[in-house]
This record gives structure tokens, sequence and C-alpha cells, in this order.
RNA sequence: GCCCCCUUAGCUCAGUAGGAUAGAGCACAGGAUUCCUAAUCCUGGUGCCAGAGGUUCGAAUCCUCUAGGGGGCACCA
């Protein structure tokens, strides 16, 4: 922000949005936003609107910890004492003082506003305003809750894209679990996303899971052969053998491996793709795009890539290979991709895979990666900066197109103790192992309780013990426990007051649990915008836990189902809304929202 | 050697774009159900935010250094 001199008038399209955007009500954090921002252009105040498209930029508006200070608050005056060269509480006065002069009904949803510690201005809702969200909650539903930041906006999400080698493992999991609640939480916000595995179907592993299965099916079939060093190992390996061998029978007994080749590694790499498929299945995750590399060969998209590429003088020759010349476009050094042997290397493929995505017409890409690959990071981001595909395009957006979020290392433990996990040996727990064990849902949301980029130590032991007072359970457990009332009162929930919630009379709501459960409603949008803005599903699950953490208490207190009916339709009206918003949490998060416990 | 991530209560983790008095769950102790589901609720306390400097009105949060843990530095994928 900086202070305008006197003359200058605030332009006329100072306000990124309007009070009541289309079809939808104001949103807590908006209005706040958007009638401090007035008062202080009234004070000759501008907002930095490059900061940001999310939001109306400069203005803070948070939920404090105490209630004491307030419902929501700002920190504003704070930040402005500089700029104006004002103590920031008198700063923080005059903006309220404005904000009371304003003619139009701006205070209409504030009891009080006041100033307080060192310029904090503290915002408190009106009761009506309340009451009057809930009803807008209960007839609008998820509509109330998604606020449109993606404005349709494409956006690709690429995760898991494990080796067709092999099963999942915890990690995968945690990639998985990631990448769909991100996937459904775009979406909710207005992107059009579309989620994609990409199947490293062409080069060296799946050749070498080829050869293992080879090596697997002659000595099955009694003529021993040596195992390819580095191959795959493990139960799965020996299956497909098994498999190929009921199919085949002998006929491959004793051959080179290099004239059947493409046979083992295709049924193999399929053999194994099944099995990550079903697994993703039973985690309850889906792809809408599986993209095999090897038809980015096929298709001549590398090497069409490649000329490119070189045409714009970023493709030379040295030693025999053909390199990338991705030192000059940020990344440390150049990269091979072409081999002295004349094979591509992976990033040839990838390299063509990325403009690829760009050219079917995303407006942005992210990519989930183990973070394993960060090294990886600067060379793809290297390809689109050459092919000038790394623009900044929208407005006040920073945001480049490639958002590569890295996923941290996943310890499995079991009681503490490390679980030894060799891929290639074949012994390791499998994803599938693990949602059996302790389910999908609380696997998942132990992911999801947690940032991505920390590492994570998951104890299958300790996930186990937990699992009957576990946190995903108290969540679905309010949810379930909400239906079971409607069940007693033999209605149903969302069709209930259709015809009248605005006849309803709410006032009786007025306990200090209820109104902090409204409240807690009416600002879901907060929590839901900043998890969109920072692509951070986790602050989903947190706030789920909190608001089951209001429900639960009430409900052991009040009784909803009264004598009263009046107080009883009030409360169901209440409980709705939670249910409403519980459902549509677990739902983003990719949880079930059971109706019975 | 160079680069990236992490270090917050006994344990597992949050901490919202520097803001007010640092929070949950678990574990531990005691208590609550003739009544809508006890997978629930109530009452108990714990912190040199790894350490040291710096930036400023203000730092767990930003910068530098140090220590510890993990990961990466291929003509592998």
């Amino acid at each position: 922000m900086r202070a305008l001199s006197e003359k200058e008038a605030p332009p006329p399209s100072f306000f990124p949005f309007s009070s009541i955007r289309a079809g939808k009500t104001k949103e807590g954090d908006f209005m706040i936003k958007e009638i401090v921002l007035k008062a202080l252009a009234g004070m000759g105040v501008e907002a930095d609107c490059s900061a940001s498209l999310l939001t109306v930029a400069g203005v803070e508006v948070e939920i404090p910890k105490v209630q004491t200070q307030g419902d929501v608050s700002t920190p504003v005056a704070l930040g402005l004492a500089g700029v104006l060269r004002k103590p920031p509480r008198t700063i923080a006065q005059e903006i309220v003082s404005a904000i009371k002069a304003m003619p139009q009904g701006e205070m209409a949803a504030f009891d009080t506003i006041e100033v307080a510690g060192p310029g904090f201005i503290n915002f408190r809702f009106k009761k009506d305003y309340l009451y009057e969200q809930l009803r807008l909650l209960y007839k609008q539903r998820e509509l109330y809750l998604r606020v449109d930041v993606g404005r349709g906006r494409r956006v690709l999400i690429e995760f898991v894209s494990a080796n067709p080698t092999g099963p999942l493992h915890v990690g995968h999991g945690r990639g998985a679990a990631l990448g769909n609640a991100l996937s459904n939480l775009l979406q909710c916000a207005g992107y059009v996303v579309d989620r994609e595995f990409y199947i490293n179907d062409a080069g060296r592993q799946v050749r070498l899971l080829g050869h293992s299965v080879f090596a697997a099916y002659n000595t099955l079939l009694g003529t021993p052969y040596p195992f390819p060093e580095e191959g795959y190992r493990g139960e799965l390996v020996e299956q497909v053998a098994g498999e190929i061998a009921s199919i085949d029978g002998k006929r491959y007994v004793g051959a080179e491996f290099d004239n059947c080749a493409q046979h083992f590694i295709d049924y193999s790499y399929k053999r194994m793709l099944k099995e990550i498929e079903e697994a993703l299945e039973a985690f309850g995750v889906r792809f809408d795009n599986w993209q095999s590399e090897r038809v980015l060969f096929d298709s001549g998209m590398v090497k069409g890539g490649i000329d490119r590429l070189r045409n714009m003088g970023y493709v030379y020759d040295k030693d025999g290979a053909v390199w990338f010349k991705s030192s000059e476009l940020g990344d440390e050094k150049d990269r091979v991709i072409i081999k002295q042997d004349g094979q591509y290397t992976y990033f040839a493929s990838d390299m063509a895979y990325h403009v690829m995505k760009i050219g079917r017409g995303y407006d942005e890409l992210i990519n989930i990666w183990g973070a394993d690959h960060h090294g990886y990071i600067p060379r793809v981001k290297a390809v689109l900066r050459a092919e000038g595909l790394q623009e900044l395009r929208y407005g006040c957006t920073s945001d480049k197109r490639l958002t590569v979020l890295l996923v941290q290392m996943v310890s499995l433990l079991r009681d503490g103790k490390p679980v030894q996990m060799s891929k290639r040996a074949g012994e390791f727990i499998t994803l599938r192992d693990v949602i059996e064990e302790i389910g999908a849902d609380t696997t998942k949301f132990i992911f999801l309780t947690r940032r991505p980029d920390s590492h994570l130590e998951f104890d299958m032991e300790a996930a186990k013990r937990q699992s009957s007072d576990n946190p995903v359970f108290y969540v679905q457990y309010a949810y379930a426990r909400i239906n079971s009332i409607f069940k007693k009162h033999q209605t149903d929930a969302l069709s209930l007051f259709i015809e009248r919630v605005d006849s309803l009379d709410l006032s009786c709501l007025d306990t200090d649990e209820e109104l902090q459960i409204i409240k807690k409603l009416v600002l879901y949008p907060m929590t839901f915008q900043s998890a969109v803005k920072n692509r951070e599903p986790h602050r989903i699950t947190f706030y789920l836990q909190e608001l089951a953490a209001t429900f639960h208490p009430y409900y052991n207190k009040h009784r909803i189902l009264t004598e009263d009916n009046t107080l009883t339709d009030a409360r169901l009206l209440m409980c709705a809304c939670i249910s409403i918003v519980l459902k549509e949490g677990l739902r983003i998060l990719g949880l079930s929202a059971p109706e019975w416990m």
C-alpha cells in the first residue's frame, strides 16, 4: 500500500469485487476487506492490486484465537503505521470512524467494530446477520461454501505416476491422497481439473521388469535363468511369470530374451499397471487420463520436440550425444537427451510430455512429485522456458504455469521400529496392505493432516491403536450423529425446511455454543479460500476437526429434539447446515461420509 | 563438497502471506449415559518454538551462520 497525495482520487474501478457477488451472498472476509478498503479510500490510501488476484490485496482478515478479540479481525492499521506515519491505533480509529459513518448499511452485519491491542480492528457479527447466513447456507448448499477462484481455468494435475514395475507403496499413497484432494478442492473452486497418471511404459525400467519376469518364467518352468542385475523381485513378479506360463506354456523356455522381450515387457507392465489401478481404486482415487510415455515416442512428439528446440538453438551435439542447453534456462548444467548409444534418456520424453501438456490448452500445470525428484525441477522448467511458455499470464498473479508440489518421504514404522522396505528384493508393505490393515479413510486422513513438505512417520501400530478414536472417525461420527437425529425425527435434513427456511424463527439459537457453531460454518469459505490459494488441502482437514469439536460438546449438552417446536426447528436447521459443511469437506478430502457408524 | 526439505509439549503434528496470551490429537489421572449413537462429553499441564546473531513497532514465521535428521547432485528412471 502507499499513501495517495490529497489530490489524487481513488480510481473508480477500485473494488475488485462488488459487495454482492453474482448470485451469491457476501462472505465474511470479502465484505470486511471491501469495507475497510472503502474506508481507506476515503482516507487517501490505495490498495496495491498487483499483489494477488485472489484477495483484495493489503487487507488481511483473520479469525482471532481468543473470543474476546472479536469474530474476525484485521491488523491492517498496524501495517499502515509506517506508511502514514501515524500511530496504528489512531489509524485504526480513523478507519472505524469512517466505517461507522458509511451511509449504505455497511454496519448492518456488525454488532461492534472496535480498536483493540496495538491497533487491531475487531468485528463482531450481529446475531441476525448470522441467522441470515445460516438460512443462505441451507438454501444454497455447497454453492455457499465454494468461492469461484478458478473461473473456469483449466488445470492439469499429474500425480502418482509410479513406474509400472511393481505395486504401490505408502509414499505413492501420500501423493495419491494429496493429488486427489487437491483436484477435488480446485474443482470446487471453479477450476476445470484433469487428473493424469503418466505411465513410464518405455525405457529401461519396464525392460528390466520384463527381463525379471522372463527369468522367473524360465526358472519356474525348470530352466534356471540368471536373474538380471538390479532386476525386480517379489511375489507379483513370480505371479506374472506364472500367468505367462499358463498362457503360453513352454513356448519361451530357453529362448533369447531379446527375441521375446516385447512380449514379456508388455504383458508384465500392463499387469503391474492393472495392479496399480486396482490399488488406487481401493484407495478411492481415479484418474481422467493415463498418459503413455510410449505414445509420445510413437507419435513422433519426442523427436518433434527435440527438433523444435534445436531450431531455437537450445539443442546441440557433443561427444556423440545430443544435449539440451538447459544451463541457459535456469538449470545448473546441460542435460543429455539422446545418449551416445542412440537411446533417448528419460528426460527426452518428459520434455515432450510437458510441452504436450501445454499444447493441450491447460492454463496451469501441477505436478506432484516425490521429494527425491526435486533436482529434476529446473530442467523441466527450462523446457517450458525455452518454449516461451513460462511467462506470467494472469494479471497480477505471479503464478508460473508449472507448479511442482513435492511430497516428502514416508517412513513406515511398526511400533516405532522402521519396516524394512526393498522394492527390488520384493519385500515391502504395499499401499494395499496398509489400506487393508487400517482402512482407506484413516490412511488418507493421516496423509491429509500433515503438510506435504514435512517428513511423515507412518506408524502402522499407532494408526491401528488409534483407530477406535482416530480423528477421522471423530469427524465422520459428527456427520453420522446428525443423520441419526433426522432419522429419529423421521425427516430429511435437506428437504425438511426447503419451503420455510425464511420463516423459521432462529432467535432461540442464542447460546454461546450455538453462535460459535454458526460462526464456524459461516467462516468456512475463508478456510476454503486459503486452502485453494496455497494448494493445501490439509487446511480443510483441520477445519473439519474444529467444526466437529464444536458440535460434539454441543450435542452432549443440549437436546436437538425438544418439546418446543420452534426451538427444535431452529436446532435442526443448524444441524442440517453442519452436515452440509461436513459432507462438503469430507468429499473434498476424498473421505466417506457415513450415514451410520 | 554443492543444492533442497525438516527441527514447535513425553509422542504424532497444526500454527492461516511477520501480529494480540503458541494450539490440537494421542498418552496419563479423575469424572459423566433412566434422555436424539459413549467412535461422545467434562476437569486436570506441559514449551529456551534446535542454538546464535540480524531485519522492525512486533519473529515459531523473513535473512545469515551453527548443530542434528532426511533427500538429491547420471549419457538411471
